[in-house]
DNA sequence: CACAGTGCGCAAATCGATTTGGCCGGTACT
DNA sequence: AGTACCGGCCAAATCGATTTGCGCACTGTG
């Protein structure tokens, strides 16, 4: 462990340049012009000197942090981790810091992190727990903090939002199905109270009716976006009066668990069942047979976060809210 | 987009409460005695008020961010992932912020994420990516800044360590091959300088000299830690003179990768050959057969992580670094 | 009663940047 | 020639907390 070497300031700078601070600042900032002559020479004594603006400091006087955080419901989904890799994508190079939170531990709930983000002051939120709640939501507005939403529904006084087109993939999902010859299709969902459950259940049913069919409530089940709740469900499901032939998955964590269940029973895939799941994660094309599935563009969506993010604090469209919906993509591969 | 509400200062609370600032601050750092009547008061203020201190200005004071950076190699590993679970899960609820970032882009190699982080003036930082060089070590040690590395060899001059124990992990799969008949086994292998590699080999190494036989370096190759790396790498191994009957893979992507190149060639996994993976992520147990591995402790060695870096940044240990070394647990499934 | 000791609170300096008002010399315009 | 303007720089105020030296009032002791 060697010794620190003390980081030199501002006032270090303008002293071997030969002029003041405020000089220096102009340089860095470019709010004033400075000739071409002074620029240059305070520019090799800064690169010189390794000099670097105490983020602090500068925050204190201009009430910014630089920083913006990423509340997730669960970092090990790699949907987020995905997303995640987008944001810091376009951050880092405006030099902004990205900070990651899961809201999925015991004692680490939503509003907990939203304090916990709020305490230290971040420029912005980027929030895709689906969990949250209007007083989330207004905790944060109240402090002045810019927010984008995810996958959410989207509301002009809540913020800009971002979101894939659930509705249209999980349609094209079962267009798919249906036109393969699966007749009783039937759905494990994530969080009754998720947005993405719910734009996914729409597009499910939008489906089954544009064909002349209807949803049979005993083949829709929502529990949680994850593998064992994937699983518990399909036992449901199979547990039925009249089983299904097909069952699409909320996303794809629930697809593989469904897949434990179909495999417990015996069942063949898709022979007997056919399997589909929602995002495109990495473990959809390993898992076998191989889930067919519908693309979620996340880093994607990550990157669009961060842009819109940076555009409101760097004050551009005022105060009108805007929604961005992305392309969704389907993918065929052994599960239909 | 309601508008922003002003936040309190310290000086709002010690007007509301009838006391000075200096008072206010006592009681929230708790560094001067206050009688037990005007700390009720104050904090009652402080609640009402829904005060919390601008990080900026106290930054700026103390020296301190109260946050620290995680720098790992690949967001998507979901081995990282859970490292970054288990260190939010000490460090929020001690008020440090945490930024995740990954230096697998282009144009986010090493040096400028170390950069970018550095410039920031992160307390600490956990490194987790093995290519980092000395140079990257020194530009952190100058600054000050607390360094816990993930998973590399000790250096007293170079922070603390935490690791898991990769040979005797290595070790222990090999003497299970070993122990279920396997005789030619192979190595594919993760970067080549990467610490972690050369842990694995070893552990491979000793374990066959241990059983009296000797590693066949056509047997042994290195490439990337990824799924395509594995494929490559098996490849290479199928098509040498006496393909393996067994082949260890450096991770668990890399032993999906060396499934993909086994089924490419009609191979029956485990029966024509055996394949193991390390560090039991998530997709481990999806993939078909489900994969042998040795599971990793990652949540434990994020907590562990966080646990050091408070630790130093609290003054503890004085300069001697620390190195420590978790259990590995080997997870016999149906690939060998 | 005087004096040392102690618990508690205040005023002011400080951290390192940004930002504003103003000064000075030179150019353009009338 | 006089006035107005402007580019280029500086001095000083400012952001919101922490920290230090000091003073006040009260207690216990010789």
């Amino acid at each position: 462990m060697r010794e620190a070497k003390k980081q030199p300031g501002i006032a270090e700078v303008a002293a071997a340049a030969g002029v003041s601070v405020t000089t220096v600042s102009h340089v860095l900032s470019g709010r004033r012009p400075v000739s071409a002559a002074t620029r240059a020479l305070v520019e090799t004594v800064i690169k010189e000197l390794g000099y670097r603006p105490n983020p602090s400091a500068r925050g204190l006087r201009t009430q910014r942090s630089e920083s913006i955080a990423l509340i997730v419901p669960d970092l090990t989904n790699p949907f987020y981790t995905l997303v995640a890799a987008g944001l810091q994508d376009v951050l880092m190079e405006s030099g902004y810091l990205l900070s990651i939170t899961d809201a999925a531990q015991p004692g680490r709930a939503l509003p907990e992190v939203v304090r916990h983000v709020l305490a230290r002051r971040v420029d912005g939120i980027v929030l895709a727990s689906y969990g949250a709640t209007d007083d989330d939501i207004a905790s944060i507005a109240e402090t002045g903090t810019k927010l984008v939403r995810l996958g959410s529904r989207f509301r002009a006084d809540f913020g800009d939002v971002v979101r894939a087109d659930d509705v249209g993939g999980m349609h094209d999902v079962v267009d798919h199905l249906l036109a393969r010859g699966y007749r009783r299709i039937g759905l494990v969902n994530g969080e009754y109270d998720a947005q993405p459950s719910q734009m996914r259940l729409e597009g499910y049913t939008r489906a089954l009716r544009e064909a002349g069919r209807t949803a049979d409530p005993d083949l829709i089940h929502f529990g949680t976006f994850s593998r064992a709740g994937g699983a518990a469900g399909a036992r449901r499901l199979f547990d039925s009066a009249h089983p299904p032939d097909a069952i699409v998955g909320g996303n794809d964590l629930i697809a593989v668990g469904v897949m434990d269940a179909a495999r417990e029973r015996g069942l063949a895939i898709p022979r007997d069942v056919a399997i589909t799941g929602y995002d495109d994660i990495e473990a959809a094309s390993l898992v076998t047979p191989a889930l067919t599935t519908v693309h979620n563009p996340a880093r994607e969506i990550g990157r669009t976060c961060a842009r819109m993010l940076l555009d409101r604090l760097a004050g551009k469209y005022d105060d009108v809210a805007r929604e961005v919906v992305l392309a969704h993509r389907l993918v065929i591969r052994e599960s239909s």
